[in-house]
Parts: structure tokens; C-alpha cells; sequence
DNA sequence: GTTGATTTGAGACAAGTGACTTACTAAGTC
DNA sequence: GACTTAGTAAGTCACTTGTCTCAAATCAAC
């Protein structure tokens, strides 16, 4: 029954039933953590032997291919991550100042991870993925072309009017490598109970825009365009 | 003749005969090649293959374990590498501007980069391996703690007196994500024929200093420390 | 040219992996 | 109560992978 389990895949919420749907969040679970910790290559197998299930193919079955569960992970962990900064938007201001925005991009972020305890290897996992040359632009679809983030993309452009297009490009990358992997090994140092430069994920959320800030307003040397 | 095996892969450069010594060469710069493009999940036996290689275990026994390759890697850039900004070392003074250190932290790699033309994989194959949780520590031993690394980071710090050190390790760290992944993208742009923001690699290294720059100077919003 | 060590070709082997099949269980549907 | 459906267990199959073995080939030194 091939097909079946690939429709099942491939739809949304398949299961009516809520028997499987706890087995299904174990695997989720288990994946997210033996990813952040070990690597993408880890096997479907692994992973559901980690998750306590006996079938060989629990992974294939609840989702397809490997991408169809990263997709899953991430999308554990959207909607709490938009939420928060949903209402973040709400309360900023129309004034000149960038640092509201840049904390509205990375605050939901880290109360998010946060709210997760030191049971949380989100950052990791988004590090991995992010820079897997095959995975990549799974994670850039569904994590950074949001509505949200749109909206406070727009914001943080709105404030560097000076700034070229080329460069802007450029920059925004930089601060994507930099959030992220910054709060990667933020959490790795948490889980291994090494020292942190911040007490807190609140803390870490301000040192990382007092350096986007730093990164934004840096004058740039040469024009590249003409 | 297990042991024979690894007694060669632990030895520096076991190989006197320079007959070896071009498929070993091949072999590296292959599994550069692969690692860059598909990840560090490539096997073994793929690179042997894709080196033109008959024996399965060729790269088992010109090199140990899979850590062993991944410094041969890094072992064939490092020398050009550290040659560059040694020489770029001898012009710099003793005057306050940073920007002249930062430069010859990205500038030496960014000239090799641009040696090897469109054939570079290196960058990213480096952001592979420092985000890999197990493979991380290696490269930080072998591509971060060499001696004009050392002095760089030294004159570095001298610059900038009036921050607090954890804030300054808190930067370090974020300085290396945005230059290593910033480099890494670029090739990959170069390399898909992709348009970049910067037209070759010294403006993309102007670029990423500007970045820098910026990061350094930004001041700090907490002082972590009392 | 012969000798001895190194390198390569060719293949065997057990362990691991993804995809698939079958059987059993539990839940909901008519 | 019979019937359908989803989920889990258990196991099979073809394939890949790392390791090992052994013979052929290459090369340096004599």
C-alpha cells in the first residue's frame, strides 16, 4: 500500500485518530533532538527506535521523505514563534528608531526557546538544516518568508533609506547566518551547562541586536553599484 | 594488516613514493568537492568512486577515520592561507584603526579563494564542518588557533579597550559565523552562476570588513558584568 | 634485473538502511 | 454484530557502507 502512505504523507492532519497522533509527536521529537545533537545523517531507523517504536518504517509511514520531516519539525514550532511575534508587531511604533524591530525579529525567537527549558534544541537543529546545502531552502521558505517576518523585514528597510539594495541583500544575510547561529551556541552551551556570556535568553536577545544594530549602521566603503 | 593501516593514517606523511601520492591528492580534493556540495554525509566508498578509484577502501587507507580526511582538507588550504596574512601582517602599524586588522583576518582568505578560481569549494565545505556538532572542535583546533590567527585576534582586542570580555568572546564567535557562512554563500552564488552583491572577491572581503566594523563598534545596551 | 615495500584492483563479508509486506490490534461506521 | 480504517509489530528484500583479504602492479634502491 504504497500509495496510502503516500497520501497520508503528503496530507496535512491525516490521522482522525488520536492514537497515532501521539506516537507521531514522539518521533517529531526525538528527530529534532537526535538532529541537533548528531547531524542530519542520522537514520530513519535511529529515529524510531529512539522514539520507542518497533516498526522499521514508523518514520517512513507518519511522514515521507526526510524533507516532509524536517518540514514537520520546523512547522512544530512556527506557530508559537509567529504568535509571539504577531503581537510584538502590534506594539511598535511608526518612529525612526531600528532597535524595536531588530528585537522583534529575534525576541520571539528567544522566548520561544526559552519557554522550552534546557530541553529545547530548536537552534541547533535550525543551524543544521539551514546550512545543508540540500536543505536550505526548505527551512528559508517555511521559516523566514512568513507574514511576520515580511512585515519587520519591511520595518528594518523602511529604516535604512540610505542603504543600497545590493548591500541591504548582503547584510540580511550576514544577520540570518548570525542569529542563528548565535543562538545555536547559545543552547549547545546551555545543555552542556558550559558558561554563557548572557544569564539569560533575554539578555542574549540584547546582545545579539545591540551587534545587529552595529552591523546595519556600519557605513559601507564602496558604492556596488555604479 | 590493520595495524599497518593505521599506523600510516596517524603519521604525518607516510607516502615517500610520489606515486601514491597523486591519488592521495585526488582523494582530498574530491571529498572537498563532495562534502561542499552534498553535505558530510557522503560516504567513503562515493568519494573513492568519484576520485576514479577501483578499491573500496582506498580512502580508508590513505586516510584513517573520516575526522583524518576533514583535516587533510583543511591541511591543503591552511599553509596558503596563513602565508597571505602573514605578509599582510608585516605592513600593518601601530595605530588605533581596526579596520586593517580585520582586513587581514578576511583578506588572506579571500585571496585564496580567488586562486582557485570557480573550482573553490573550500568555503563551503568549511561552513559544513564548523556547524557539524561532532566535526566542529577540529577546525577550531586546526584553522582558528594558528599563530597569525593569534596575533590578529591580539591586535584585534588591543583596539577595542573599553569592551567587557565576555562581550568581546560573544562577538568573536559572531564575527566567525558571519564570515564563514558569508563566504560560503558567495562561492555557492559564484559557483550556480548565481548574481552576488559583490563583483569579485576583494570587494565581497571590503564588504564583510564594513560588516565588521560595525559588529566591533556597536555599543553594548547590558554590561553582562556587574 | 632483482628484491622488497608500497600502492592499487577486485572481491568477500557483516552490519545497517530504506522500502515493502503481512498480520494483529484498536477504534470508529454502518 | 459485521465491516472498514488507522496504527503498530515483525519481518523480508535489495542495496549501501565500512572493513578485511589477497593478488597484481608499481616503484625505489641495490
Amino acid at each position: 500500500m504504497g500509495a496510502t502512505i503516500s497520501s497520508k504523507a503528503t496530507s496535512a492532519q491525516p490521522s482522525r485518530s488520536a492514537a497515532g497522533e501521539e506516537t507521531r509527536e514522539r518521533i517529531v521529537e526525538t528527530a529534532e533532538r537526535l538532529f541537533a545533537e548528531q547531524g542530519l545523517s542520522v537514520s530513519n531507523r535511529q529515529i524510531g527506535e529512539a522514539a520507542g517504536q518497533s516498526n522499521n518504517s514508523v518514520v517512513g509511514y507518519h511522514f515521507g521523505a526526510k524533507a516532509d520531516l524536517i518540514a514537520a519539525i520546523v512547522g512544530r514550532h512556527t506557530p508559537d514563534i509567529e504568535a509571539r511575534r504577531a503581537a510584538m508587531i502590534e506594539t511598535l511604533s511608526d518612529g525612526p528608531r531600528l532597535r524595536p524591530w531588530l528585537l522583534a525579529l529575534v525576541k520571539p525567537v528567544t522566548d520561544h526557546l526559552s519557554s522550552l527549558g534546557r530541553k529545547s534544541f530548536y537552534a541547533r537543529f535550525l543551524a543544521q538544516v539551514t546550512t545543508d546545502p540540500t536543505l536550505r531552502q526548505l527551512v528559508v521558505d517555511r521559516w523566514l518568508a512568513t507574514e511576520t517576518m515580511r512585515v519587520v523585514t519591511e520595518g528594518v528597510t523602511e529604516r535604512l533609506p540610505s542603504l543600497a539594495p545590493e548591500v541591504f541583500a548582503e547584510r540580511s544575510d550576514m544577520m540570518r547566518y548570525l542569529i542563528v547561529h548565535a543562538l545555536a551556541e547559545r543552547e549547545s552551551s546551555l545543555h552542556a551547562r558550559r558558561p554563557t556570556a548572557r544569564a539569560s535568553w533575554d539578555e542574549a536577545a540584547d546582545g545579539i541586536v545591540d551587534a545587529l544594530l552595529g552591523l546595519w549602521r556600519a557605513p559601507s566603503s564602496t558604492r556596488p553599484e555604479g
